[in-house]
DNA sequence: ATGTATGCAAACCATTTGCAATGAC
DNA sequence: GTCATTGCAAATGGTTTGCATACAT
């Protein structure tokens, strides 16, 4: 979907979000809505807040705390915490579902497009639950580790000798 | 299986990796692998030192977060972060592999077994990168909650009119 | 004897909170 | 005008770190 249209939706669904829970419409909000469906595909607070900055529009942290509340509850945007203790997001809306490898080494994350996986986990019934979305991560080593690590076992066998 | 098997095998997988590793076998270490696998499924830490002194072994949080840092290593336990600011981990070995499900209205963790799905995902290949596990969260609704939710609409609803 | 691992307390840092000032409605 | 939202700065809390001491090898 071209890009436009994809911003004018989300500001249309953000709109509908805070009308509907008596929220207030604040430049701030839709400012933060608009970077983030501008160019962001992961990005944490630290790099969102940098962004913001740049693009001259200085909101604070707990601004930036709260909108990224209102818009998980409104599922325009997605956290994923991968193992570290810093949090990452992505945008919801018209972002091919994916699922998330993770490098245990050097903790490089990579995007897994599998649509057949994709449809298994989204059409399975559970019992007593009712799903709006998942999270698939899938950690191991990525192959720039698994080569170096392969490296560096052999000289630890050679030392061993 | 049987639990004392259990105990053996991973004290003795514990052993081999310490060894490999050149690090020391101190009876820290193994006191914590040998709570984590005499009851725990899930816990935090906080849970974990409390049942550490409480089974008279006191041991220091920082000796708690190196030893479960050794134990992620070498794959005898498992690291989930759900959304919130704390992580839990569980037991990895001879834990039947299951999902999680996660409610976003009250946090509450369930765990979900499917075989089926389990295979399908594990025997996927990926390209250049090397899987040792992965970890499946499904997030939305428990049914308590879905019904709590449910008639607080309804009454949204009346209230606007 | 050597140097790794421990306990302690302080530091760290992402996130949250309290509160006065601002501005959406 | 009212009260939700903002910015700021301080607080929080899980995790990490530095260092002197203890102890596995």
């Amino acid at each position: 979907m071209d890009n436009d249209k994809v911003l004018e939706i989300v500001n249309q669904k953000f709109t509908e979000y805070l009308t509907e829970n008596k929220c207030r419409k604040t430049p701030e909000r839709y400012a933060i809505l608009n970077l983030i469906y501008s160019d962001h595909r992961h990005f944490d607070m630290d790099s969102l807040y940098k962004a913001m900055t740049e693009q001259n529009f200085r909101v604070s942290r707990a601004t930036l705390y709260n909108t990224m509340q209102l818009l998980l509850e409104c599922n325009l945007v997605l956290k994923h915490q991968f193992g570290q203790n810093l949090s990452f997001y992505e945008r919801a809306y018209n972002n091919d579902m994916h699922h998330h490898l993770i490098c245990t080494n050097c903790h490089s994350i990579r995007e897994y497009k599998n649509a057949e996986l994709k449809s298994i986990i989204q059409n399975r019934k559970i019992k007593n639950f009712t799903p709006s979305h998942y999270s698939l991560y899938v950690f191991g080593f990525c192959s720039t580790c698994a080569r170096r690590l392969k490296v560096k076992n052999k000289q630890l066998k050679v030392n061993k000798v």
